[in-house]
DNA sequence: CGATAACATTTGTCTATACAACTAATGTAT
DNA sequence: ATACATTAGTTGTATAGACAAATGTTATCG
């Protein structure tokens, strides 16, 4: 192997590594924008659809933080701003006094119900430049990349 | 078209869409894990390497800001601290008193040399799982993702 | 039973980012 | 030349996130 088949690879890899960071932000970007209007960030409503999925079971703290896509040091404060909202409900777990139980309340529910006509919109934008057999190729590209 | 297919197809676009969040943050942590021993941020490696990048004609902040990877509001303060470790110059521009005009010290192309070695590296293991085949794949989806 | 360890969440603090208002310098048009 | 708009950068402020220490609760072990 050649020195220039080297400086290709590694500018290749960069490339790769400096595409990634974009793409990740150029999404998280389109999506908190459709967010705004509902004044709420990412983070937040994932914690809504993880609540929402558990369909009706309550969920810990420390449950929701396993299922958020941006694993954060602080989901108390976060969880307060969405209980602000009347969005969540927390109690203290009975059975457990250190845990506490989250629930999404009707009003969430609406919210979600709203957003989830928001958000697949803006995902199919996002995607509308590769062909269902490319979104296919580039998830499972990045999923062999993470294992 | 039925709607299974449907259901099919946005499912893949949402997982598409949250495996570009993972990606792009899976990216970033590694790199500024392999940053942290130096104390620069990658957005503070990144401006460094863009003046590095341009062979000692001076840049103006708002040059910078171009071509950073994250837009930043603040890029002021962000250069605020690569000026007190001594990594970067900064004078008012002679011709444009507006303009302020940046430059790495020899310190701070000192330090990139040895930043260099061990980004390298990194980029290299984060793209470890992938043939050199399969990170062109990706890179020109991910491109064209964008357009 | 009492001390200690482990657990789940909360709080404090410091730094980072977003957004808008502000300052200072230059360009433009009458 | 003066007024007004534009440009480049800075500063203020409010919010978000990282990290560690603190709180309160339950489990474990002698």
């Amino acid at each position: 192997m050649g020195a220039m088949e080297n400086k290709d690879q590694s500018l290749l890899t960069r490339t790769a590594v400096i595409e990634m960071i974009l793409s990740g932000t150029w999404v998280q970007d389109h999506l908190s924008e459709a967010l705004k209007p509902y004044k709420l960030s990412i983070a937040q409503f994932n914690v809504l659809r993880i609540l929402r999925g558990q369909k009706g079971k309550p969920a810990s703290l420390a449950c929701v933080n396993d299922k958020m896509i941006h694993k954060m040091s602080n989901t108390t404060r976060l969880v307060d701003k969405l209980l602000k909202k009347g969005l969540v409900d927390r109690i203290i777990c009975p059975n457990n006094r250190r845990m506490i139980e989250l629930t999404i309340t009707s009003e969430g529910l609406e919210l979600l119900k709203e957003l989830d006509v928001v958000i697949d919109k803006t995902e199919e934008q996002l995607m509308s430049n590769l062909t269902p057999n490319e979104v296919n190729a580039l998830v499972e590209l990045l999923q062999k990349l993470k294992e």
